[in-house]
DNA sequence: ATGTCCCAACTTTTGGGA
């Protein structure tokens, strides 16, 4: 099973992207975020033409998740118990159960927003944290924080910041201790594998990146994990998002 | 430190968010 998870920055602007990429690609799950579309606006109807089904759930300005799928989708949930934003929704799909996530940016270390994403992830931990022992899970999304600061391209101007705070350094870390595996990192050890480049500034030419979005999974789908990456060229041509796919390849 | 993009609306510019 192929696997992705991508921040497209609005399916609206990025639907021609994205279908260029399923076609290319023909990943048998797409996670996606931030697809600021209402249910009504989501292209179910074209993403049936090239094979898939679709879950979405969305309010339309802000936020916003999907799940798409080749090898099945039963068992929708949508949202976080609690909480009114559209950054959560998971699904069965292909035998694993499978999360499409968009934590909350969480603005300034002294903002509320900063509390809501710290009290977030929680409850996204606490979720995971009463799955099944034996069931395969595939955690996808854009997560808005650095593990180290191997992921983060000039720890020095992020002093102060968030997305390298410790509080949600922890909070992620207590994430991967329900018992898992960042596939990214575990494919790419030593490389920094940036997933979000600003669009500002020419970031993404000079490199100036962050490893903000991952694919998290039980140790036994990792076990048959055959690869992981960052499909940089996402990030190139005409109308990118400012985030890249991440990609897995599953024997399961 | 901020050179962009995307969205909505009291819409043809501005403000909020990332």
């Amino acid at each position: 099973m192929k696997v992705a998870t991508w921040n497209v920055n609005s399916m609206t602007a990025r639907w021609p992207r994205v279908r260029e990429w399923i076609e290319r690609h023909e990943p048998d799950v797409l996670l996606v975020q931030e697809t600021k579309q209402t249910d009504e606006q989501f292209p179910f109807d074209a993403l049936s033409e090239v094979g898939y089904d679709a879950a979405h759930y969305g309010n339309g300005r802000w936020n916003g998740v999907a799940v798409i799928s080749r090898v099945g989708l039963d068992d929708v949930q949508r949202g976080l118990e609690g909480d009114d934003e559209a950054r959560f929704i998971s699904a069965s799909c292909g035998g694993a159960r499978v999360y499409s996530c968009y934590v909350p940016n969480g603005r300034a270390l002294d903002d509320p927003h900063y509390a809501y994403k710290l009290r977030w992830l929680s409850s996204l931990r606490d979720v995971l944290a009463g799955r099944a022992p034996d069931q395969a899970v595939i955690v996808g999304g854009d997560f808005n924080v650095t593990r180290s600061d191997l992921d983060v391209y000039d720890p020095r101007v992020f002093e102060g910041a968030t997305h390298v705070s410790a509080r949600e350094r922890a909070a992620l870390a207590a994430i991967l201790d329900t018992g898992l595996v960042d596939l990214g990192r575990s494919f790419h050890p030593d490389e920094p594998s940036y997933t979000w480049w600003d669009y500002r500034n020419g970031s993404f030419r000079r490199g100036w990146g962050l490893r903000i979005d991952y694919l998290f999974c039980d140790p036994a789908t990792a076990a048959s994990a055959t690869a992981a990456y960052v499909d940089r060229d996402a990030r190139k041509g005409i109308k990118p998002s400012d985030h890249a796919p991440v990609v897995a390849e599953l024997n399961s």
